[in-house]
DNA sequence: CATAGGATCGCCT
DNA sequence: GGCGATCCTATGT
């Protein structure tokens, strides 16, 4: 079942990083059909919070597209290599958004070691965001496209998310502080990071 | 216009 | 466990 919109635009952010582990997230692009679970996930809470890109409020070419409805794709570069694939999440002009930090790979495992130039995929492979997107092959230029209306034409890059019901095992569900953001302060604390052991 | 730095990864020791 | 890759973005002059 594709996730719909109604899943994202609830406006509590931290809910919908737990409630996306154990979804699985899929792309068509390049003609290269590809989906992972996903097992790591975490929260952006807008613009009170010090290690989003939209803290304060901040409105620019870049993080205007976290400003949009919820079930929207931001994806930025980071590092000058990685692409970082996020969810926005909640409503029009609250920037929340949960970043994607990584997969089990489960459809398109071919495609998916053409992609990192390997042979096979193991079963570790799909653990960090910047491998998240290149496995998936998404690249910041689809930050923008929506994962909730998806183009039925198959030239068009297509990225969703979709609840397969996939039993999850709670008690292996982690949660704590989020990775690479020291400079956030108190806010570097939060438990908004979740991920399954 | 110029420049510093980043929600990372893989290779090197 | 330390560092270099690599380039867009934000910010300041």
């Amino acid at each position: 079942m594709l996730l719909q919109k109604e899943f994202y635009t609830r406006q509590d952010v931290v809910q919908v990083a737990r409630d996306l582990i154990g979804k699985v997230l899929c792309s068509s692009i390049d003609g290269i059909y590809t989906s992972g679970m996903i097992t790591e996930s975490e929260a952006y809470a807008g613009i009170c919070d010090k290690a989003s890109h939209a803290w304060n409020g901040r409105r620019t070419t870049r993080t205007e597209i976290m400003f949009r409805i919820g079930g929207t794709a931001y994806v930025y570069l980071c590092y000058g290599i990685h692409s970082l694939f996020n969810v926005v999440t909640s409503v029009v002009d609250d920037p929340q958004a949960v970043l994607i930090r990584s997969i089990q790979p489960l459809e398109g495992k071919e495609g998916m070691a053409f992609r990192a130039g390997k042979n096979t995929i193991g079963i570790k492979e799909g653990s960090g965001p910047g491998y998240v997107s290149k496995l998936l092959g998404i690249h910041f230029s689809h930050s923008g496209l929506s994962i909730t209306d998806v183009p039925a034409d198959p030239i068009e890059p297509r990225i969703w998310i979709e609840d397969r019901k996939l039993k999850i095992d709670h008690k292996r569900l982690r949660t704590g502080p989020r990775v690479g953001v020291a400079y956030a302060g108190a806010d570097a604390m939060l438990p908004y990071r979740f991920v399954l052991e």
